[in-house]
DNA sequence: TAGTGGTCTAGACCACAGC
DNA sequence: CTGTGGTCTAGACCACTAG
């Protein structure tokens, strides 16, 4: 996978401001020299960095770093968890609910039986101490088979990844605006009536099984997405 | 362009139900005798499918076409106007402003000096008759050389594209909720203080330059956004 | 006109799913 | 084991930007 591993680097590159006095990438045949590989990669690499909005292409001119302020703003591609959207943050989790029982009527939802085995979790999570979000998941026990309150103190999404060596493939998610109820907005410290930003998160395995569902409403002054779109 | 032509010719596929039979894709040796093309072209028109969300990969198993039900959402990264959103339903706009002016304090936001000529518009769009959103939208002049009511009235996108001939290169996006002003209430249908959610548009041409920055007011009842993000 | 990214070909081997 | 998609190589030509 060496392109995946070139998009790192040169990601990190462009975070520490190597290219600040161009603007720009080096061009392909220089990336292909440097690093001994052939066009493929170089253009697999940054085509990564341009999905995630860190450059941008302009045909016969250059790879442009894009150095716009979209600090604390929500990847809506970057679906690493939260703990990795805010490196420089504190980000933690306190888990309202976590209970293990049968999907029921959420089966549906999880593309299951009812009887599934299901983690549910209700958790607040904080930034610099901060309510942020409030996160309603539920997790089939068949890909997660343990869960207790000391992981969901912390970020699930590296549980799932490091220690359960789950790969996962990808997710889509529904985005819209909604007024908070009585609980939720005492738990974000807003009014009942407040707006909130809703993700709903569908996340499938590598192999394409849905093993995740959940819903998230952000803190309506808190939290930003970003995406970026290829228009062509 | 053989592969985004592919890319045509598998979405219409794939909308006409072509392969609900099987749920998958024709495999990628098939797909490249049919249409007599190298797998350089058929993996891109694929990608492209991908990114949209339509099909999913799995490794070893094949490309799964994906009929979940996003009617009526809006595709996040479907950058061609409220109009291709919703091929079924009336998309109608009532211009509230419309002037020529010179940038002034907008020029930050629009990357341009502050004396440069811009339209500014303020359109309300209706789906169906009903109220849908509000839309603010500023168009350098530079690129955009004429705006009238009637072109308003209907797709500016299709105007710039189709008429303007401008090639539009790529479009960042913010998303956020927050509180409608008693003025947009009214336009929407809603009460002062209710949730919108509001999505902040930067477009630019192929050419890397930004031509038109937008902020648009949604519905919170009526506009879902969908996304789909490839976690490897 | 030179240099940039965009498209395309023709091949090879690897990783994974399912029989 | 077979067939699927994923990665990679080594080349070619095209489209566009900028001097």
């Amino acid at each position: 996978m060496k392109y995946r591993e070139l998009a790192k680097i040169l990601k990190m590159e462009i975070e520490r401001g190597e290219y600040r006095a161009t603007g720009k990438l080096p061009t392909e045949p220089e990336l292909m020299e440097r690093f001994g590989v052939t066009r493929y990669c170089v253009r697999n690499a940054i085509a990564l960095l341009v999905n995630l909005g860190d450059v941008c292409p302009v045909q016969g001119s250059g790879m442009f770093v894009r150095e716009d302020d979209r600090d604390g703003c929500l990847n809506i591609n970057n679906t690493r968890g939260l703990t990795s959207e805010f490196p420089g943050h504190a980000v933690s989790s306190k888990v309202i609910k976590l209970e293990q029982r049968e999907a029921g009527g959420d089966a549906g939802r999880l593309k299951c039986d009812p009887g599934d085995d299901v983690y549910s979790i209700s958790r607040l999570r904080l930034l610099d101490g901060e309510p942020f979000a409030i996160e309603y998941a539920l997790y089939l026990k068949e890909f997660v088979p343990y869960l207790n309150e000391e992981i969901a103190d912390g970020s699930i999404y590296s549980y799932i990844r490091r220690d359960l060596k789950l790969v996962t493939g990808f997710a889509d998610k529904l985005m819209y605006a909604r007024k908070l109820d009585r609980g939720q907005a005492d738990l974000l410290g807003l009014s009942a009536g407040d707006p909130a930003l809703v993700v709903e998160d569908h996340a499938y395995l590598s192999n394409g099984r849905l093993f995740n569902v959940g819903t998230v409403y952000y803190h309506y002054e808190k939290a930003t997405f970003f995406n970026f779109a290829d228009l062509k």
